[in-house]
DNA sequence: TTGTATGCGTTATCAA
DNA sequence: TTGATAACGCATACAA
């Protein structure tokens, strides 16, 4: 047990009779060793304690083996499933996760500057500011980056979205088979890229179904915002007969403020949409009609893109787009007859 | 811009005409340089896109600024607010989170083999699967662990808690007070540490207001299977009047479960408490009774802890316990009378 | 297959 | 305050 000491493969190389390059050369695959050497080496290594210095391998091969998961603690509420199946897929391709919490926008600069001088392989963001300024930056840099549910403009980075335009498409066309004219949209917070794009397909969804000026609140894509944001309509206009809200979380909140202060059914007298999928959707208070995100298959491709640029960073960015599923759920009835 | 080649230091000081050394000064903290060669270094470093590597920094002082966070996907509903105060604390320490997902017990001596080779000045552990084995591990690699919500026997690592045995008595006493005398324990999966902590301190805490033998189901802190668990005890048995649970989510899965298959109302006819606070306790359809575990305290003590052994590791393991706040909610009511 | 020698980009030490 | 030089612990080209 060498408390000062870190063991290094010097001293392995030296308890094992062998040359450092010998120790080194077991601990890496593909490497010409004879069985004998290898075991000696392993055996002594063990007994000494020796693991390879991650850090100065990252120097000599310019891998760091991490990866830069940018997200924001304020953004949608399915970032912790997210995180977890991006932590999972990158760790069975041998990347670490090293994570970045980007809540204001004067972070950034910070955030960027760490990341350059943190050495990592790529980039995944999730975060919600971030403009094309910074991700030319990455280009710059020569470092890879993927774009999670944010499109880059140009040919810059490459991006894996959820289809918000089909997904809003089809709950718009479900609330208008189901008869609403009177229509208000809570829109996530305004500085979200996501939020705006989904805001921008709610308003042409409804414009081709021929709903123009509906109404817009803004949130922040909490539950209490949604309350306030429909609390704060009714105080001064006629209730809705369909609410459509810029993710779940915000739709759950709505519809807990329209059954608790405003005595409104849901969806007897109120139809709600939200957008995600988030589990607590399935609960039976709410059973909530919204768009589920593929998660799966969007961390999957966010990872095996950011993968193939490692390897090959000269390839053209991509981007790839997966249609969400509509979940029925039992928040969407037909409107009422308002004449 | 150089495409192929980082910008080292010796290209910023043959550029600016010092010597490396004098470039390395200016990048670190209260060194001795001129205002002059300061000036000159910081003007061409920025004209040449200089930034410091960190990998060949972090080789040299045997400091990584990296903090590994180990959590499980699986455990509770509040670990993803937990992680991003780590991290927002973290940060503000100037140490970056290394993020490691521990799901199956197989994967733990994966995962310590990457910590050691990865040099991460400290660990901060949530995960549920960690037995007294692995803590020890860490003394003997010199490496300061904290434990979240976990206490290490012996002296081997410092500890942030939540008090479960406060929190579960109060919610207990709670419980008796109105009259409860046929309770049912949702604890959370038998694996986890903290599941068994809660579950014992409710046992406990029962006993002592004279209810033995309480029945314990098991889930897996997931909303499905709260339901799950009070449907199964349903198949067999009579409905009890008051359920303790192991966690938030799995209470509100009791609680669907009950009004929706069972007819059963809460709290009218069934008490059901839960433990975390966890956001959604606070949604109208459930406003759950429960105890809220301070987050905000102790994620900045688990962070101060282990930045405190970091500098300086002889100082001995603490242990810091945390009451938490009774959250009364309204799914607590008097026991209807049995007889 | 094995060993020697060199370099990765910093910080630390010491003399000037 | 400055600069030369030696680590840090590994991977790799090359010679043996």
């Amino acid at each position: 047990m060498n408390k000062n000491k870190r063991v290094t493969s010097y001293d392995v190389a030296e308890a094992a009779g062998v040359s450092q390059s010998a120790v080194s050369r077991v601990f890496l695959k593909g490497r010409s060793v004879s069985k004998k050497t290898r075991e000696k080496v392993l055996a002594t290594a063990k007994e000494l304690g020796y693991k390879p210095n991650a850090i100065a391998r990252m120097l000599i091969t310019k891998r760091s083996g991490m990866v830069a998961v940018i997200l924001s603690s304020r953004a949608n509420l399915n970032y912790p499933e997210v995180l977890s199946l991006l932590n999972k897929r990158l760790s069975a391709k041998n990347e670490r996760v090293l994570l970045f919490n980007l809540d204001d926008a004067d972070g950034l600069d910070d955030i960027l500057e760490q990341i350059w001088t943190f050495q990592v392989d790529g980039v995944i963001a999730l975060a919600a500011h971030f403009d094309n300024d910074s991700i030319n930056q990455f280009k710059d840099h020569n470092i890879p980056v993927v774009l999670y549910n944010r499109r880059a403009s140009g040919h810059s980075a490459s991006s894996v979205c959820c289809n918000h335009e089909q997904g809003l498409t089809e709950l718009v066309s479900l609330l208008d088979d189901n008869n609403h004219k009177s229509y208000l949209i809570v829109g996530g917070p305004e500085q979200s890229d996501v939020a705006q794009e989904r805001l921008d397909c709610s308003i042409n969804a409804l414009a081709q179904k021929g709903h123009h000026k509906v109404p817009v609140r803004y949130g922040d894509y909490s539950y209490e915002s949604g309350r306030l944001a429909f609390a704060e309509w009714m105080q001064k206009n006629k209730a809705p007969t369909a609410v459509i809200c810029g993710n779940d979380t915000m739709a759950i909140g709505v519809i807990d403020e329209a059954r608790e202060n405003f005595g409104l059914n849901v969806p007897e007298d109120l139809s709600v949409v939200g957008f995600d999928g988030v589990s607590a959707v399935a609960w039976h208070s709410y059973r909530l009609t919204t768009v589920k995100q593929p998660l799966e298959q969007m961390t999957k491709a966010a990872v095996d893109i950011l993968l193939e640029q490692i390897e090959s960073p000269d390839n053209p960015a991509q981007l790839r787009v997966w249609s969400g599923t509509l979940i029925p759920g039992n928040t969407v009835a037909p409107a009422k007859d308002e004449s």
